[in-house]
RNA sequence: GGUCCCUUCGUCUAGUGGCUAGGACGCUAGGUUCUCAUCCUAGUAACAGGGGUUCAAUUCCCCUAGGGACUACCA
């Protein structure tokens, strides 16, 4: 069996889009599982949405993923129009292909034209019986032209697809479709048959969405005469509205999950278990144990809906357990640069099974830098009164006051704090629950011990003394 | 409108003729004798509908309904 070797080939338009993730990983998976090479290839055929910078950031992000591509320089299309046009001119000279001169508003008429007659909106085939003469003359005096590809008639193509299985399509259903745009540039259908042929592409792993395309493409194969690779379409990503996944309901860029602190073997995760499963009950996968169980057989026929909640979960899990080696410096850019080191580490591990994203942390340890002011009704634990609370505040800051700075750690703050209460007779809520509220100004939070070790002493003090004075006034 | 595709808990899914239809997220309740989170336990909830085929259909076939993608000189 020769060499399995797959491709992901986006448009450099701007952001790397969740679903253009998945597309790229499963990519990766089956080639990676079957030994073979993960290339890349950049689709800039079209002029007017190319973003600069845009490649090189969909690069960086696949990198990141670990993504590796085997081709050292990615394929880039926009380098090879000459032999798209070639290749374009091959068709036409076999009369595959032919010249159309018909601008776009004749073009935009005849579909209006047909939509409103209730028609099936489609190229007429105005250009298609031009004699060779008419096509000259034309083309000497600089009309523009476009290429069509000339569909065959009666003809129906039948098609496979590892996930759908077998496809018949009627020619008569399709259109004399664009292979070479007016400025030369060719369209998707061209340059894509093309390059996945020169490139020896095995399996074309794409969206579902292009799965009304294939018999165009599988219609190009056998006009040049090559064999088509093996398809394997996948289910669509969605919105909750069951639409295909936008912009428009949420988050869609790579890039901007990342940069909310969804961490990156999180992001893997999830999205490897959208329309795939393992046939296990297994949910957590490293990038190798993917590529490991990965099985085109796996893959559902069913668009899934990108659940932010559970990607939340596999997010706060991975956070929670530590399970990414660089997740330390992500979580640390979340918070106050003067903090040291030290600190920072403290405060993440106090918070850390707290989070659903990274940038959660900039908020929700706000206080460890910036207590703000608090209601002194709150400080007043419910099964317990101002007097108590009062008392438990005022023999905790004397005993805190006198307790030496190395011993000043979780472990022994407990212990001592717990002792002290029983000595006085007081409970948990009298004592914990107002040094809580003191150090914190809120009503849910770390416990008080693990916050007095963060804070240190001399700033824990300063709080309780605050606490004790709001209760007095 | 046309072509193609899809249909198991709210969501992601397991299931390929005989199961109390399983797991996970979410949600609810309880527990861990200060709150919250974690953690543990329990609960909640699904085979779109109708016909067949069969001793037996979630599973096979047909129809209906619903949803989606595509329908550009965009990919």
């Amino acid at each position: 069996m020769s060499q399995v070797r797959t491709r992901f080939a986006p448009s450099p338009t701007g952001y790397l889009h969740i679903g253009s993730l998945r597309t790229a990983l499963f990519n990766y998976l089956y080639a990676k599982k079957n030994n073979g090479q993960f290339l890349l290839r950049i689709e800039d055929t079209d002029q007017a949405r190319l973003v600069p910078g845009a490649q090189e950031n969909l690069i960086k992000i696949l990198k990141l993923f670990g993504l590796v591509f085997d081709n050292y320089e990615p394929m880039v299309q926009s380098t090879r129009t000459k032999i798209y046009q070639e290749f374009a001119k091959k068709l036409v000279d076999e009369n595959k292909a032919y010249h159309c001169f018909c601008s776009s508003e004749r073009l935009d008429d005849l579909r209006k034209t047909q939509s409103e007659a209730k028609q099936v909106p489609k190229y007429d085939g105005h250009c298609r019986n031009l004699s060779p003469e008419e096509v000259a003359t034309k083309l000497k005096a600089g009309e523009k032209a476009v290429i069509r590809f000339k569909m065959p008639e009666n003809k129906t193509v039948e098609m496979h697809d590892e996930v759908y299985g077998d496809i018949k399509v009627k020619t008569e259903d399709l259109d004399d479709f664009v292979l070479l745009k007016s400025d030369n540039f060719p369209t998707y259908h061209l340059a894509n048959i093309i390059d996945d042929h020169e490139m020896e592409i095995s399996h074309v792993i794409r969206a579902d969405e292009w799965l009304p395309s294939l018999p165009k493409h599988i219609l190009l194969y056998e006009a040049f005469g090559w064999q088509a690779p093996t398809f394997v379409h996948l289910p669509l990503l969605l919105n909750p509205d069951r639409s295909k996944l936008s912009k428009r309901q949420g988050d869609v860029a790579v890039e901007d999950f990342v940069k909310k602190g969804y961490l990156k073997e999180a992001i893997l995760n999830y999205v490897a278990l959208l329309g795939w499963n393992p046939k296990d009950e297994r949910e957590f996968f490293t990038l190798e144990e993917l590529v490991a169980n990965f099985s085109l057989e796996h893959i559902n026929k069913t668009g899934a809906i990108f659940d932010i909640q559970k990607l939340n979960w596999f997010n706060a899990s991975y956070i929670r357990e530590n399970k990414s080696p660089e997740i330390l410096a992500q979580a640390f850019s979340f918070l106050p640069e003067n903090l040291s080191d030290e600190q920072k580490h403290k405060i993440f591990k106090l918070f850390s099974s707290r989070l659903d994203n990274l940038s959660q942390l900039a908020e929700v340890a706000s206080f460890v830098w910036d207590l703000v002011d608090y209601d002194k009704a709150m400080l007043i634990f419910k099964k317990s009164d101002l007097e108590k609370t009062k008392t438990g505040l005022n023999i905790s800051l004397a005993f805190l006051n006198d307790l030496a700075e190395d011993k000043w750690t979780e472990e022994t703050l407990r212990q001592d704090l717990n002792n002290l209460l029983a000595k006085n007779n007081l409970t948990a809520g009298d004592v914990f629950w107002p040094i809580r509220v003191a150090l914190s100004g809120q009503d849910k939070s770390p416990s008080p011990t693990e916050i007095l070790e963060v804070l240190g002493k001399e700033e824990s003090l300063k709080r309780i003394k605050l606490a004790i004075d709001k209760l007095n006034s």
